[in-house]
DNA sequence: AAAAACATGTAAGCTGTTACATGATTGG
DNA sequence: CCAATCATGTAACAGCTTACATGTTTTT
């Protein structure tokens, strides 16, 4: 069980620096704004993390010599960078993934797309749906027993994650119809 | 703009306390196999910040006199502690809060029940439906440029997103009737 | 000329993770 | 009596947050 080469932000700027070749600036921008921006945008984490990440040879840099900005530097994923990512998106789900980090799993299918492997967008989400389904056959036992045992806000809330969970089982069923049809 | 007294963490074990006074051995478990449980169940995080709460001032420890094993204490807030919690849970969300702390909201208004204060839940669950319905419609705009700049693994992803957030704005207005026949 | 946006960085502090460590009590 | 559960802790490490700091280029 060796350890991962980064942490989840570093696998976020790999996955947006194979979609395009940027600076660190510009990075920081997308996380402020797009709502897929569950990372940190500040200075503090992301000029360190892409430091980390071209110190293991995951990504490199260069000046960019068509902008003006001699300062300005943008990074691109090297081939073991890649190599990184994909291990990653290909990862197996665990239960705590679907409980805690529905929101990371978004974002590997979203970088899945990138490589345009179509067969595994397939496995992917029926990894995800299947595993969504085993979890909610639990919550909704649980369900059962906050009803007796817990007070109504208690109860509520649980059912407010269900049906989240729901919904996400339902857009993963969509998904893989639209994927199959190919 | 005074820093919290607590962390997120902090606050759940205060409103678990607050439902009952406990060990933090029980607060681990609790957290270990509780769908509620985002939060870490590793001694190197509870007992920490137990000790924390401790020395603010928020909760009050004391060697359990009933149960035989001498060295386990159990914990209940203080007046001060009922009071940070209660402020928590009256904050008002911010857009960052729907964003990416929606189970941190969710928590809170389980918590809030704990109170018996059914006007404040209303205020909550009012609250927490406008902001998300505001989110939406961002959401919603975005998904037009997506869906034509983007890929369509970006476009899906974001569906998923919207989605989830239409099944919680679901939630929040059957939840609100539900407290409004009274 | 000023303001906004571009662009990068550092330092202190806190918290959580991982791993290790210890010991008592209860159930089979 | 052995295993599981109860119960609490510590120490090293890494990462993120906040705040500060600096300078350039473009827009108004």
């Amino acid at each position: 069980m060796n350890k991962p080469p980064t942490t989840t932000l570093g696998y976020a700027l790999l996955g947006l620096l194979h979609q395009r070749e940027q600076t660190g600036y510009a990075l920081r921008k997308f996380f402020a704004d797009s709502p897929m921006g569950n990372y940190s945008s500040s200075p503090g984490a992301i000029y360190p993390a892409l430091r980390r990440l071209e110190e293991q040879g995951l990504i490199i840099g260069s000046v960019r010599s068509d902008g003006p900005l001699k300062r300005s530097r943008t990074y691109r994923p090297t081939k073991a960078g890649l190599e990184a990512l994909r291990t990653w998106l290909g990862q197996d789900m665990t239960r705590r993934d679907i409980e805690v980090r529905m929101d990371e799993l978004m974002l590997r299918f979203a970088f899945l797309g990138d490589f345009g492997d179509v067969p595994a967008t397939r496995v992917f989400l029926a990894s995800l749906l299947d595993q969504i389904e085993t979890y909610l056959v639990e919550l909704k036992q649980i369900l059962v027993e906050v009803t007796q045992k817990a007070g109504r806000h208690g109860r509520l809330a649980l059912e407010g994650g269900i049906e989240s969970y729901e919904a996400h089982a339902r857009w993963a069923r969509r998904a893989l119809s639209e994927f199959e049809e190919e």
